[in-house]
DNA sequence: TTATTATTTGAACGATCATTCAAGTTCATT
DNA sequence: AATGAACTTGAATGATCGTTCAAATAATAA
């Protein structure tokens, strides 16, 4: 027996960075064995091909967000104040034009949905548990009588997601800093009445 | 002398269509021959190569839809209702899961922004042309007293925009048709707001 | 008609792609 | 120490990629 010598995580945020800068079809097997440090054969033997090195690494991705979200979240403190934080990170994420700032998620799914059902699919659970992890936060708000109108949680939730899906691709036409922070905040100004 | 023989306007919808249904990078020039109905030699005579193709079938889809929302808002009806029927119009284009529901301009951004300077310049040209005919449209609406709030037509115009992309990438995910029409109106309610 | 110039054709090209695999290496188990 | 299963290595593979080009064709100008 053996175990693999790389560590899993690092070669799979390596992974997701190439992805998210060039695109999954764009990026090549040379840039793979780049960013991971791993030997084609490693990948293919560890994650079978280079589409489940995407799948992988999507998961991933979705386990690094989780913990960025539950870590902002579970601090007990007043939800809106935690909506407020939420987007104004989102806005600096969008104004740093590195390739980070996309969202492998929808990245992803705007390249190859419609090629690929099975990863679509899974694309769609994660964000389908993130617009219900935010449900559960407007759920928390509307409890403790923070929320203006009669609208339901899941509906500002569908809401929330769609702003946040804009603002990205908002993001890429390169507007000023201040028209991103206007956009965010109308926003949640919106979502919260 | 010659001219050519194909009809260029059929041959960049082709194109088009191939690009919105695969991508740029993942589509061929296979595909790009059956597509058009042009051999290779063809295609690059006339558009230099498989990039060029793609800039002018972004040209067209920009003229295509640029046609589409002259007719629309030049029929001398109430601002709202135009905008209603608008939005409407999109839910309807993103209901119907073929690949024609993409918008090429926001697909090919995803997809080759941050690679290419020069495509990503031209498909923010035609974007902000596209915001200040909205804008143009809001500001009507202002004159006719028709909005409620001091928002600028300019902010109106650039939230809608964030929002129709927002949409976009929401009905990726496969959402129910009430669901995206309940986004499309509420979005149409704030943006008048 | 003839000469000239542009387009069309489609096979061929080198480059690059994802993937494979046989040989070498390593480590838990015996 | 010996065994054997799993991982690593990296050159090689066939397929496909975007692109080229010389020959054939067509249309305009002289």
């Amino acid at each position: 027996m053996r175990n693999a010598e790389f560590d899993r995580e690092q070669v799979l945020r390596g992974a997701m960075a190439a992805f998210m800068h060039k695109g999954y079809t764009k990026t090549s097997m040379q840039d793979l064995t780049q960013a991971t440090g791993l030997h084609p054969g490693s990948i293919y033997c560890a994650f079978t091909n280079k589409r489940g090195l995407l799948i992988a690494a999507i998961e991933q991705y979705q386990l690094d967000r989780n913990e960025q979200f539950n870590n902002l979240f579970g601090n007990g403190e007043n939800v809106l104040t935690n909506l407020k934080t939420y987007l104004d990170h989102l806005v600096i994420e969008c104004r740093s034009c590195d390739s980070a700032q996309a969202c492998l998620l929808t990245k992803a799914l705007n390249e190859i949905a419609e090629q690929d059902v099975e990863i679509r699919d899974i694309i769609n659970q994660y964000l389908q548990s993130w617009q219900q992890a935010l449900t559960l936060q407007f759920a928390t708000a509307t409890l403790q009588g923070l929320l203006q109108g009669n609208r339901s949680s899941e509906q500002r939730a569908q809401y929330l997601m769609m702003g946040i899906y804009g603002l990205r691709t908002f993001a890429h036409t390169h507007p000023n800093a201040e028209t991103l922070q206007y956009l965010a905040d109308q926003l949640l100004a919106e979502v919260c009445h």
